[in-house]
DNA sequence: TAGACTACTCCGTTTGACGTAGTACGTAAT
DNA sequence: ATTACGTACTACGTCAAACGGAGTAGTCTA
């Protein structure tokens, strides 16, 4: 069905889309989750979200604080690096050259050869 | 660097483009390569199309045809069957809910907290 | 008969999404 | 004090897509 092509489409579209919600400031990972879950449409589990948090983190496009929590275990807040805003500029450039092109492919007229 | 990320990003968006390419009426391999070469940002390899073609042939979305070709081994002709056509409805829908929700990331003001 | 061009096909590697399960820490109720 | 619940993760294993590189097989041209 269409739910595996979802799944395909996503690949990498989450990590830019955890990269949005950290260019707002930090966050820590359950309130990422939380924020991809409320977009429709983007319904994440923890266990998508997380690898994407550690695979950013080690290639340094976000640092890391640990913070007491009042209710539970320390948080985990991430914050985009230099590098991690740099990425994101590049995101930001290449996402609508994409989309752009999907356009003109939706659009173009049937060929009457 | 960002050319994994994009390798990424085109995971299930190619075989949307194939669909869209196609809707435009019958192809064959070659010329859908070329179509596809032809928008920038979009670059692919025939190693990169053949597989969707096939996949989407086992998936019943597409049909073939056998042509004689004036220069060269017959052409294959794919075109969208009837499921096909249902499938490439159902991701012309997905589709723009996907961007609207990325628009809406990019767009969200800094909380203030 | 030797290139050159067309139209594919096969194989192996890399990477991301995601389900299931488990861990650890803290607070509140019994 | 123990149990139960919520928070915040971590680990593991499976599946599938993109893509580089190499190979194959027809046909036309010189």
């Amino acid at each position: 069905m269409i739910e595996g092509w979802i799944t395909q489409l996503r690949k990498g579209l989450l990590e830019y889309c955890v990269l949005l919600v950290l260019r707002r400031g930090e966050s820590y990972g359950y309130e990422i989750v939380q924020a991809l879950k409320r977009m429709d449409d983007l319904s994440v589990s923890e266990s998508t979200v997380y690898p994407i948090l550690g695979r950013l983190r080690n290639e340094n496009l976000l640092k890391v604080r640990d913070v007491p929590s009042p209710s539970g275990p320390p948080r985990r807040y991430f914050a985009l690096t230099p590098h991690g805003k740099i990425r994101l500029a590049e995101m930001n450039a290449y996402w609508p050259l994409l989309t752009e092109t999907v356009e003109r492919l939706k659009t173009t007229q049937p060929k009457e050869s």
